[in-house]
DNA sequence: TGCCGTACTACGCCTGTCGTAGTATCTTCT
DNA sequence: AGAAGATACTACGACAGGCGTAGTACGGCA
């Protein structure tokens, strides 16, 4: 099981993630990452909902209405130009803290 | 450079790992970190001593005092039964996480 | 009519990291 | 002897992100 503290501050890198594939909604988002993650995460709708509007008011995400669909309309959510630049940033970032958890988890030297 | 957020979850498996090895000190873990990091994460002291006393109240650590060295007595902590046991969690945990991370941050579909 | 699935919001708690700052001891250099 | 620097540690509060809990609202289907 994957907990909060270990996922945290890697969330954002994952919505981004999938999000450069197509756009899509929180409600589907949330179901993406738990299907994806074989039942060993599951996101918090308050998470999930906090996150694309934290990562929206930063400008990485844009939003739009579906109204062709019936029921509610769903906001979509996809990458902004300076989402993708994100994105590229969190990849490097998340390859350097592997790298380093990596190191130390082994039981490897630094040398 | 490894952000607070990124490295949060998993300074509890780096310290349990170098503890596996042999016991330590505080200063001397931070140190450990920071030169394992290649400069990319500078551990904060106040981060650092939060931790080890964190893992002590939860009983994965016990300290000992050092007198035979010159200088300010230090205070040594080593891994105990369950902290070993814990570092065995921690470790699946972030084979987990990491599964997760570059399941998605890839771009992979997850069939 | 009532239940289920979808879609979303609100509020406040908790934890862990960090910023800042201070204390104290011992060594080394001059 | 005095000062600087490394070592060793503590205290206090800020902040952000994830979570628990709860509630609203709408459509479809039986």
């Amino acid at each position: 099981m994957i907990g909060a503290d270990a996922i945290r501050g890697h969330i954002d890198l994952i919505l981004l993630s999938i999000l450069e594939d197509r756009p899509s909604y929180a409600y589907e988002l949330s179901k993406t990452i738990t299907d994806g993650s074989r039942g060993e995460y599951l996101i918090k709708q308050t998470t999930l909902y906090t996150a694309v509007k934290r990562l929206q008011s930063q400008g990485l995400l844009d939003s739009y209405e579906d109204v062709s669909t019936s029921g509610k309309p769903r906001t979509y959510y996809k990458l902004t130009a300076a989402g993708l630049k994100q994105l590229d940033v969190k990849r490097a970032e998340w390859r350097s803290t592997r790298a380093l958890v990596d190191r130390f988890a082994d039981g490897k030297d630094t040398s």
